[in-house]
DNA sequence: ATTACCTTTGACAATATTAGTCAACACACA
DNA sequence: TGTGTGTTGACTAATATTGTCAAAGGTAAT
């Protein structure tokens, strides 16, 4: 499994940033930035961004593993985790075609 | 749509408790208790059980809808909601089948 | 071996978010 | 009036998240 960290470690490699310049381009201290990129720290939504843009990346995919993440943390260790993503799709769903 | 606050009051209705009688039961103030069945302030998985148990009703369609409201809110205004919710989706369907 | 980079680490401070407390309010009705 | 109901808002406390910083260890070139 490819972490949003870990796939924006890459992307910076290719785009030839060191840690501490990519770091200093999106104006965060760089100890945060290591950690993001191993999955010690969470991203925030609005780094991802800036990372995407910074490396000239499209920043759907990133943004779309980003988030789910974020869910899948919030399900750590429940049983019905499963269950749960799938009402929360349903409503979504709903929600979407009735704008409500 | 019947959010797991409203589930809650209507079963504590129907279990014949008032407000401040099940929030002294489940050890918590009025105040809060008000608060979350009216969605106002988010519950805790462990309120939640503990009032399921209070009025006597299994507690899994509440958990599962506690957390789809928790997660829900985090992909609150996302475009990309739906999508994330997917990939969390196979990733922890994933994750179960392998027990990663 | 010193210089110049790189990344990682951990301790700490600052900040933001969430949770809990409390007193007062408004309503109903016996 | 007095008792029970639920709601509200201001305040504090506790917890979690973020940010800062200094130091360490690695690698490579000179």
């Amino acid at each position: 499994m490819s972490t949003v960290g870990l796939q924006l470690r890459e992307l910076r490699e290719k785009a030839g940033f060191s840690l501490r310049k990519a770091a200093v381009a999106i104006d965060i201290d760089v100890a945060i930035l290591s950690k993001m990129e191993r999955g010690e720290r969470k991203f925030s939504k609005e780094l991802v961004l800036k990372l995407a843009e910074l490396y000239r990346t499209n920043s759907d995919r990133l943004v779309i593993d980003f988030l789910s993440e974020k869910v899948l943390y919030e399900l750590e260790g429940e049983e019905f985790g499963l269950e749960a993503l799938k009402v929360a799709e349903k409503q979504l769903k709903y929600k979407k075609h009735k704008d409500v």
